[in-house]
DNA sequence: ACATTTTTGTGTTTAAAAACATCTTTTGCT
DNA sequence: AGCAAAAGATGTTTTTAAACACAAAAATGT
């Protein structure tokens, strides 16, 4: 078990938008709890209690659509608040999230944050924000997600990987490893095309892969895969 | 020219949100325009300056994506706010917007919009909900159009249409009678395909078509097909 | 009213991706 | 270490939908 008391210095904007009355009533209500990777934090359907904040790892919002398949709808680096959307709409999860890799993620009571929210305006417009910002994202990954085929829409998801988690110290490497299964549920494909298509591209040497590290070696080129497939 | 008098008692929320002093300064510089049928009302890449109304009419709202094919990602009803995630979130717009039929909106300025929201939490939780709803139903909408087949794509966006402006006094033919094209556009696919399948709807009896007016016939059986195919 | 353009409808061909099958490699477990 | 299960790899077949081509009907402008 982690000390709360270090974790909210930690908490973005939640800590500094606050009194100093407000912040202690967080941290008498705040819990942490940690995850093993791939281990469930929500399920579609599940009722909405907290606002969760991933303090350190990375974690995946999915929804399962049909036949088994899964679709990665959003992902999350630390330090990033989530899973409070279906709270704020007062609906049930519409999606699942699981932890990418081992993570460690606060929670706060969704009730607590909505009378913060009512009494803070600056809070509310930090989460209009970011609503917003994942809103206009949602929208451009429908269109990317439809209308772009396999390579540009694998491209697309390593690209998406980068921008979203980064690279290690040598420049090139993504810092986060997913199985091909996680990549094909990035990318709407079936996991054997992942595998083919990831193939191709390291034959094409936009890409190098050790197991499941993915190297970028041609940006550009990458990118104008994304573009034009 | 539409009185501005007259509308501001149609704005929901922003009307009984707001003070009496501040629902003078909306009047004060809300403008108001009338659009054609299929006029652009803003495109892709315009810096957004107004909060947008519907007053009358029907707006669709797009992404045009790969070789001119676009992709209808949300669809606007009175009377209904829109045209502010752009804005909330410091970005250029990322969609297009246009009538769907002949609309009259009125605009107000953004950053009057803030003041007001920074001032009034109630606002601040109205726009909450709003977005936190729409991407709610852009993550569903994201799967549904990778997932499902041609005919399940379909079936969902007509059970969409009804949805979203309802029907006729029969009671089943949709208010919104959309170009084949723009079901197309709805529906992540080709003109052709879109024809071609209403066409076999009518066959299996699901839906009559008169012109461009869909009449649902068999309510049941298109929300089966919308799941299965 | 008539010519022109746009929209709708349908058949055919081609390309893309899913489904399926099989095998190898890696990982986790006790 | 040894076994079972999961993940990765690859080739083949089948399905799906896009692309293409053309005709008919409807809407639009003059």
């Amino acid at each position: 078990m982690i000390k709360r008391e270090e974790v909210l210095g930690k908490l973005p904007d939640l800590d500094n938008l606050l009194t100093p009355g407000e912040r202690e009533q967080v941290l008498k209500e705040m819990q942490v709890h940690a995850y093993r990777k791939n281990e469930p934090i929500y399920s579609e359907g599940d009722k909405p209690s907290h606002l969760l904040c991933l303090i350190s790892g990375k974690v995946k919002i999915y929804k399962d659509g049909v036949g088994g398949r899964a679709q990665i709808v959003r992902v999350v680096n630390a330090v990033e608040y989530f899973g409070y959307r279906a709270a704020f709409s007062d609906e049930n999860y519409i999606t699942a999230a699981a932890a990418f890799e081992s993570s460690v993620i606060a929670t706060i009571p969704i009730d607590l944050i909505r009378q913060l929210i009512m009494r803070n305006p600056q809070l509310a417009w930090f989460f209009l924000r970011r609503l917003a910002k994942a809103l206009g994202r949602s929208d451009a990954r429908t269109v990317n997600l439809t209308q772009k085929h396999i390579r540009g829409r694998l491209a697309e998801s390593i690209l998406f990987l980068k921008e979203s988690y980064g690279v290690e110290e040598d420049g090139c490497t993504l810092s986060i490893s997913p199985s091909r299964e996680d990549m094909a549920n990035l990318s709407n494909m079936t996991t054997s095309n992942a595998i083919r298509t990831l193939s191709v591209f390291v034959q094409e040497k936009l890409i190098s892969l050790d197991g499941r590290r993915i190297k970028i070696l041609d940006e550009p080129a990458l990118q104008k895969t994304s573009r034009i497939g």
